[in-house]
DNA sequence: CACTTCAGTCAACAAGTGTTCACTGATTGT
DNA sequence: ACAATCAGTGAACACTTGTTGACTGAAGTG
């Protein structure tokens, strides 16, 4: 790439750093403003906009940034599953390494799938959904849940992507270290979706009998 | 209560009001300013100061009024335990009712409970943690899972509550009428409550097989 | 080499912000 | 009846905001 262009995604880049940084201290990404992102990224207002027409296209770059990580994370899982062991713990530990290694993308992605502009939000919606529906098609791939229809299956896989979303804040918060093992981060979020697999398993249908 | 008390109350109450609904429209509560807050609610800004210290004041009486809703609705459900029936999917109507008749006081709840202010993060985060231990009480009480010990009923009640918390947009955006009944809000949800209470059911300890 | 492109700058604007202070006037307690 | 209280007003402050238009000067192109 041409030195020039090169220079201009740098710039960029600090844009995204500096809204996503902001963010650190409790900041919603609404009420960042333009010049505040600029000025911290570096540059002057004006120079925003050789990058973004507003705040909401910026919005919609940092979905686009965690939803590449996202990907790559999920791709990683999916090879992890060709190997032995639980595949749920393997699977949580690659999870929340990506989380750590890109804390501030996945705290703009916990901080704004509820809280954000409709741009953004919406943004946010179709990439859960795609997420969800992935995992769908991976379970009825996998068949070991054979006795649970295409549609509970969906049912599953918005219950499993709900409950990872809705972890995200406690793993992007200080850890609070020195608490008891059995409610590490990984050890409590591992045991929740097995409690979902397991309890798909035995499912036996709505006549299953009282709750 | 004397009638000049009285009105003041009216007032601080049209202050709340103007704050959740200016949030309908997708705003997240940080992004509300003081002035167009007062300015909704029919009072100049200085009047404003009457009531609230400053916008997180108001922030943290809005969620001390859902937490008052929120608790009411729980004593409800609870009360129907007694009762005959699915207590899940009688559990589900009571709340999803009690969210219709409260719309904006739990859209308030699901947009800033990781989105907002240090403050109010901090209280609604203090209000699920009790409603958490609520339920792990009852778990305990109604002792329908011997087999789980005081950590596991934890970690079970965290899932329900972090689940159902994780539901509330979906339960306050427009229900998007006319798609199929397997999908409806209320039968979701119930479903999804079922898969985490079987897999409670049968749990079986750590060593329960492969996943 | 001249010439265009364009990332970033600078100055200026109308508008909105939080907070101050002194005020009004109806409701209070005496 | 009188004086005190206090919910809400009005004007003014210093400041930040988004967006405009004309600019500079290094990198790109013929």
């Amino acid at each position: 790439m041409s030195p020039r262009a090169e220079q201009k995604q740098q710039t960029r880049r600090a844009l995204m750093d500096a809204a996503r940084n902001l963010m650190d201290s409790g900041r919603g990404f609404g009420s960042l403003s333009l010049r505040e992102v600029s000025r911290t990224a570096g540059i002057v207002p004006t120079g925003f906009y050789r990058h973004f027409q507003d705040m909401d296209e910026l919005g919609l770059a940092l979905v686009a940034e965690v939803d590449a990580t996202f990907r790559s994370t999920l791709r990683e899982v999916r090879r992890s599953q060709f190997e032995m062991g639980s595949i749920i713990e393997a699977s949580t530990r690659i999870f929340l390494d990506a989380v750590s290694d890109n804390r501030n993308q996945f705290l703009f992605l916990a901080r704004e799938q509820y809280g954000g502009s409709q741009p953004v939000r919406q943004a946010i919606g179709r990439l859960r959904q795609q997420i969800t529906d992935d995992l769908a098609a991976d379970l009825k791939l996998m068949n070991r849940t054979p006795h649970l229809d295409d549609a509970a299956l969906d049912v599953v896989s918005d219950l499993v992507v709900k409950t990872v979303f809705a972890t995200l804040p406690e793993l992007i918060d200080p850890p609070a270290e020195g608490l008891p093992v059995h409610l590490t981060p990984e050890a409590k979020m591992t045991q929740q979706l097995r409690f979902i697999f397991i309890g798909a398993k035995h499912w036996r249908g709505l006549g299953q009998g009282r709750d």
